[in-house]
DNA sequence: ATTTTATTTAGAATTATTCTAAATACGCTT
DNA sequence: AAGCGTATTTAGAATAATTCTAAATAAAAT
């Protein structure tokens, strides 16, 4: 529940950039989904939240989410017609839904295969995100 | 706003496949989707079906377009916390939104690259379906 | 310290979607 | 074609996720 010095650079650093400010909820909700990295959802995040910061409101943690996705600490991952769930990796990866257990996974995939998608776009397109999202089963 | 014999043969055999009955409505949205290929919401094709079907109800376009989806006829097109939209191309393709217009556009992918993708995923993990989204400026 | 500006908070409001139960339509059997 | 069982449609109510609002608080700048 308290972040390690590298993070807590990261995490100054990327809300500074967005001229965002570093406050507590926000630095307990990234340390939070660092801690669990089960991609939840923004009310599972209240819950978890109230643990150790009571006084926490549903309104702020929609709030913070928001803004660490806007400064890149955090992506949002949506499948269906589900709720959004958060997800603290960093690295370029794609999600995996079982469609059995309903469990998300994060899925390596090769930069090259960004890039290969990225280049495959027509020219009047510039990509600033890819999102790929699997559904199928996991043994 | 009526089937060409191809698409009627493939509306039901598609619904046949799932024991899916081939009424009215789910033919009269189909055919609307094909019509107009924009990626509407189901609020959206609400609209529109009224017009030419005045009596169809809400409950019942989400009711066909679910229909719809489970018999591959259609697809479902998720971005972040938008309203789902559906999408008639049954090609392999991807989906590019356009932050600034808001204008979904499909991205025709080479078969290679999903199989490359379906590919890099560790051998526990069999692929039903691989959504791929990308955000940015379309020019 | 003071002021300015961003953020948090609780609760209300909104919006997309799903549920419910009665009415209707479909497709099969005779 | 008539009757029967089941699927679908319908209108409206209900739900669930998210956003909005306005006052209180906290952070940064002066």
């Amino acid at each position: 529940m308290q972040l390690s010095p590298e993070y807590k650079h990261l995490f100054n650093d990327a809300l500074e950039k967005c001229s965002l400010r570093p406050t507590k909820q926000r630095e307990h909700i990234f340390s939070l989904l660092l801690e669990k990295k089960d991609h939840p959802t923004a009310d599972e995040i209240f819950k978890r939240s109230k643990k150790t910061m009571p006084s926490i409101s549903l309104a702020t943690v929609y709030n913070c989410l928001d803004s660490l996705v806007d400064s890149g600490l955090i992506r949002q991952v949506n499948f269906e017609r589900e709720p959004s769930r958060y997800c603290p990796n960093l690295k370029p990866h794609a999600h995996f839904l079982c469609t059995k257990t309903g469990e998300i996974f994060d899925i390596e995939l090769p930069e090259a295969l960004f890039n290969e998608l990225s280049q495959s776009l027509p020219d009047d397109f510039v990509a600033e995100h890819i999102e790929i999202n699997f559904n199928g089963l996991k043994n």
